[in-house]
RNA sequence: GCUGCCAUCGUCUAGCGGUUUAGGACAUCGCCCUCUCAAGGCGGAGAUCACGGGUUCAAAUCCCGUUGGCAGCGCCA
């Protein structure tokens, strides 16, 4: 048995999406699965819409999500380079077979001008014929292409469609599916400016590459029988296609920038985890017998099979990816994540964010903080309390445990007092301090809720935070203290 | 319009003829834990398996049809 060798083959004309993600994802598994290959090719026979910037930036998102390929751009392997597309036309690589399908009267060149084709396409279908050209070039003798072309008028190359009959694609996902000839037309292979198009230039480049199995869209089902034709044609073995299904936006249309977010770098903006797109993606749309969710990169290569893809569209849902986020990043240590969040910051520019903060103090904060964060981008506004001069008291905190009704009778009492013995006390740590809280509150006949929230909010500013002896221990005796006076001040000392 | 694909809780899915009072996960609700918020634990609600016909002793599971959704129909990929 041969190794196994797949693709994901991008066209560099914007940003990698999550359904492109998905379709990496998906080759990616399998070739590991299977110990084979994955090859990255890029189609940029689109030479208006390629750009150069496209291709960088797939290229890193890839490398991002780890997505790495055996071949392919900066690894380059002799026998199959190179793997741009526009590269492989420079050396003329799709002209020989071009060429090839000309001799043998399986192609030919065809002078009509786009008005006329859409001309016939409207007709078509207006007779309620699916819309196609009708071959009226396929038959031109000789001398009637040699005075086209005295005329001075471009060809593009069709391929000759069989006309009757029909293709049957045999789909590792989706089994038999038969299309009918008659409704194919002979499509362009090669653009008037000696470009080959997809259907054509991926044939081809599949064959040299020698791809195996071609793991991609449903969206491109209906392009099959159009490449099986070619295979046929040029007498070619032809590799197992395999069909994924659509991915969805909450309206259950294929997900589109409409939806929001779609290109991996906004979610990578977002503070997602490399792990959590991943293991997200791939619950979409395949699954295992026990219904498992969380996955390491290793199981899923261990475990996944196209036998295991399901067939029918799936709806993309944040929520779910945000919880898996949570569950990635809790399965990280908080040295991890804090290392994960200065990447982050890098990444998106965001640096000042933290300057000036002790990175000592930052990487235990986030420890305290560990199990809350659901995303990187939330870390800042889960731990700056500990790193700001000026305390930022939140009105609604105030007003609800220092200033209200119930909690004034004991709120500068209790605040007083702790800012005067703890002064005296020697053990700062956290289970100190919280015998400390709990004797005070017995001492003073008051609950210990009605210690601990007013500390809370005098030295964070706000009702939720991490564990207020954690927060204490780590702040210090001089700040909390400190910040214990500023409140002292601000609201009971006008 | 034509062709193709698809159809199980709000969402992702398990199920591949009887073991199903249809299981799990997210979201949602409640309880517990608890110094707050989370996390965690426990539990609830939530699917006449799109609809209609068959086949069969037996169908979410097989077949046909209907409806609906989506995709494709380019000198884009």
């Amino acid at each position: 048995m041969d190794t196994i060798r797949v693709r994901f083959a991008p066209s560099p004309t914007g940003d990698l999406h999550i359904g492109g993600v998905r379709t990496a994802l998906f080759n990616y598994l399998y070739s590991k699965n299977k110990n084979g290959k994955f090859i990255l090719r890029i189609e940029d026979t689109d030479e208006v819409r390629s750009t150069k910037e496209s291709v960088e930036v797939i290229l890193s998102a890839m490398k991002w999500l780890k997505l790495s390929w055996d071949e392919g751009p900066g690894n380059e392997i002799r026998e199959y380079a190179p793997y741009y597309q526009m590269e492989r036309k420079e050396k003329h690589i799709y002209k020989k077979y071009l060429d090839e399908l000309l001799n043998k009267d399986l192609a030919y060149p065809c002078y009509c001008t786009t008005e006329e084709v859409d001309a016939m396409r409207k007709e078509a279908q207006k007779n309620k014929f699916p819309p196609k050209y009708d071959g009226r070039c396929r038959h031109l003798s000789v001398e009637q292409r040699k005075q086209k072309e005295v005329e001075g008028k471009t060809a593009v190359i069709r391929f000759k469609m069989p006309q009757g009959g029909s293709t049957v694609l045999d789909d590792l996902i989706r089994g038999i599916v038969e299309f009918d000839n008659s409704l194919l037309d002979d499509f362009v292979i090669m653009k008037a400016n000696g470009v080959p198009t997809y259907n054509f230039a991926c044939v081809v480049d599949d064959y040299l590459m020698k791809i195996t199995h071609v793991l991609r869209g449903d969206d491109h089902i209906s392009n099959t029988p159009k490449q099986i034709q070619i295979y046929t044609a040029l007498g070619w073995n032809m590799p197992r296609f395999a069909h994924l299904s659509m991915i969805l936006g909450p309206d259950g249309a294929r997900l589109s920038k409409r939806h929001g977010h779609t290109s991996v770098l906004e979610y990578r903006k977002e503070g997602y985890l490399q792990e959590a797109l991943i293991n997200y993606l791939v619950l979409l749309g395949w699954s295992t017998q026990d219904s498992q969710q969380i996955f390491t990169i290793e199981e899923l290569i261990e475990k996944f099979s196209l036998e295991r893809c399901g067939v029918s569209p799936s709806t993309f849902d944040t929520a779910k990816l945000l919880w898996l986020n949570g569950e990635k990043i809790r399965a990280k240590t908080p040295l991890e994540v804090y290392d994960l969040f200065v990447d982050w910051l890098k990444y998106t520019n965001n640096e000042s964010l933290i300057s000036g903060w002790d990175k000592d103090l930052l990487k235990q904060a986030i420890a305290l903080e560990h199990d809350k964060i659901r995303l990187l981008k939330e870390i800042p506004s889960l731990v700056d309390f500990f790193f700001v001069k000026e305390v930022d008291y939140k009105e609604d905190a105030v007003m609800k445990t220092l200033l209200s009704e119930e909690s004034k009778v004991f709120a500068e009492m209790v605040l007083v007092e702790s800012a005067n013995r703890l002064l005296e006390k020697e053990d700062f740590s956290a289970s100190s301090l919280e015998q400390y809280a709990r004797d005070f509150a017995e001492e003073k006949k008051i609950k210990t809720g009605q210690v601990f929230h007013p500390l809370r909010v005098a030295i964070s500013g706000r009702t939720q935070g991490p564990s207020l002896f954690h927060m204490m221990e780590l702040m210090g005796k001089d700040e909390v203290i400190r910040r214990i006076n500023v409140a002292i001040n601000k609201f009971f000392r006008k």
